[in-house]
DNA sequence: CGCGGTGACGAAAAGGTTTTCGTAAAATTG
DNA sequence: CAATTTTACGAAAACCTTTTCGTCACCGCG
């Protein structure tokens, strides 16, 4: 370094005050070292060792490496307050959840959480509770922190309204939809799983199917159900008994609608439920009412909720909606606006189907590998253009 | 505004730069107004307007409640990047998860999420994934970001590594305690749930008492059993059969559990089960056997995971960990840790008794309110310093 | 009327980084 | 060897806010 000053007369002053920076650095070493103590220690300029750290040119050989050893030496770390401050960007998005039960946002928000990181952006998590003032409080303090995109995810019957129109940075809604047909939304495809799981049971040879779910006002319940129907009157068939039983969410329902529907519709071959918890209902009782799971009744679920599914009796075959990959789209559709390439409308994610005991098919008819229906190639880019 | 200017003379300058300004608002009103925006807009410095909007005196009424006016005009929000590069604080923690299934640390997020921006901090997520690399990349962003502190949470059969030794900054673990004695843990007291549940049986006039646990490597699952076995112990009693009989986390083992109990000793009059899943086996099983719950056997559960607790048949008494008070707690010693107020060891949150039907007493002798034990006072307070 | 005290306000620095611009040295060319 | 280009580096501005300090005006009192 004393090569250096003697080698340019005009880093004088540079000297000096490096060495006085190097007494401030030993004056409070517990202080976490700025960029200024890299300088002092590698005997250049601050720029130069932005420079250095940051791969830019304009910075000789030895001297990048001069610096990245003092860096290294200090365990210098780069004050990421004060770049966002210069840049004007986080690198950070807000993640608010309305789930606080978790089950469904939990895996969309660690989806989200994967993509985002990937992206060398942090998720900042806010609980909304479901109450829009909280809700509103985190926005601006969202804000304020200068967040570069939100995210809102949670489980709710119908599309909410959106956080606010006319918003300075991107928002994706994830799992709920907005009322806005402006804003970016991302589903799972319901309607798509309704249809997956009735493709099966009819591939499996069953055609007198029923259909236990949960509460009619539930968007999802009436889109599984449209899927399932759908699917049926394509093949000339209609659901057995008075149509769709809407219950509770619950494993009890799913008891007593078993009930109900060998009443209505004692020739059932085959039953597709609103959730993995009505199912395992449906399994328990219909052993009590003297029919087999799957010979006499094949059994389909909704959710791939695992600790259900396998423990049920038999194992469910159920329908996942691929809950991770919804939160994933969620993401990369708010790093893409962030980037600027902003979209609309509300994109929807294909469900899979997932075969377990529940349905294994007395003929052993369907060998095919169901999982791949929809095709793959279509997963998570089926862009429907809703409203506007 | 221009009676001000008239008035005070040195203020030419400022009103200079104020139109100044003025244009620069006018010329891309897309920014995000500043707090000069502010300013110009009200006919004040700056720094009158910093004082206005945090409350500090040294500015007159009409001249704040102008200014109030107009950053409430310009829908201005303060950039709490410049903030907090100034205060050298973040005001933001990080929190590393452990646990992707969720079940066990989403609740511990959930409260110390809550507890936290109670405090104004904001919470930075990461999914540490058991992944010592991810977690050590996710330390390395945290601590570039300048976050306050760090919460680590995971569900591990045994206490962890440290994440490091000689930091920079608080952490506390959650769920999971570091071998470090010198850390701050914050955990479940698994052994004091153990206690109750036993307590309880012994209450309702249960003594032929079995245990059906997890796996024997976790911790909880021992620390449970010896809860159990204690206060058997202290009752002159000890449990029937050839002691606990550990098995796996699932419903399918607590059938099979279930019988093996019975053929142990079926004199048993409760089993205490390790998990709510277990206990749901076993649930399911002693009816196929002849044993009706909970005239014959009484059943206590372990985690109140109400989706199990209330579907099984019938519902479970069970052990409440209070996860969310377990992430309130770590997320109180940390705050009280970035405030200065450091601690150390490991930290106790009581467990707390829900009763169902599956201890329903059949003589009712048990008349008190059991969730009261250990007393409310005690709950989360309960320091015990280990090791070192 | 003059003096001191007080209150209101502006100017400026500080916080750590990135980026631009200017300058000096080194390298290249004729 | 002179002239020109290239390269390397330092100085300083910029990002936005908070806080301190200095200054000016005004009020009250002697």
């Amino acid at each position: 370094m004393t090569s250096r000053a003697v080698r340019k007369p005009h880093t004088e002053r540079t000297t000096a005050k490096k060495s006085e920076s190097s007494d401030r650095a030993l004056r409070d070493q517990r202080r976490t070292p700025t960029i200024r103590d890299v300088a002092a220690l590698a005997g250049v300029s601050v720029g130069s060792v932005s420079k250095s750290l940051n791969g830019r040119e304009g910075v000789s050989t030895p001297t990048r490496a001069r610096v990245l050893e003092a860096a290294e030496q200090l365990g210098f770390q780069s004050n990421a307050l004060a770049r966002n401050l210069l840049t004007g960007r986080s690198f950070t998005v807000g993640l608010i959840t309305n789930d606080s039960f978790g089950r469904f946002s939990i895996p969309v928000m660690l989806g989200a959480e994967d993509a985002l990181q990937a992206g060398q952006i942090a998720v900042l998590l806010c609980d909304g509770r479901d109450d829009p003032i909280r809700e509103q409080h985190y926005v601006r303090t969202l804000l304020g922190r200068r967040v570069d995109g939100i995210i809102v995810t949670g489980r709710r019957s119908d599309p909410r309204p959106p956080i606010s129109t006319d918003f300075p940075i991107p928002i994706v809604y994830a799992m709920s939809e907005s009322t806005n047909p402006d804003d970016v939304s991302v589903l799972p495809d319901d309607e798509g799983g309704g249809r997956l799981a009735v493709e099966y049971l009819l591939a499996t040879g069953r055609t007198r199917i029923g259909h236990i779910t949960g509460p009619s006002d539930f968007r999802a319940v009436r889109l599984r159900s449209s899927g399932a129907t759908g699917t049926l009157k394509e093949a000339g068939l209609s659901l057995v008994g008075d149509g769709p039983i809407h219950g509770a969410w619950s494993e009890e329902w799913g008891r007593q609608g078993a009930s109900i529907l060998l009443r209505q519709a004692p020739e059932v071959d085959a039953i597709f439920c609103g959730s993995d918890q009505i199912a395992r209902g449906v399994a328990e009782a219909l052993p009590e009412i003297g029919r087999n799971v799957p010979d006499d009744i094949a059994l389909v679920g909704f959710d791939n909720w695992s600790v259900m599914a396998e423990a049920s009796r038999p194992p469910l075959t159920t329908i996942d909606m691929n809950l991770s990959e919804v939160g994933r789209n969620a993401a990369q559709l708010l790093l893409a606006a962030i980037d600027g390439r902003h979209s609309r409308g509300t994109r929807l994610v294909a469900c899979q189907l997932v075969v377990r005991a529940s349905t294994r098919a007395p003929d052993h008819k369907y060998e095919g590998v169901p999982s791949t229906s929809p095709p793959k190639s279509r997963r998570g880019r089926k862009l429907v253009e809703k409203g506007g």
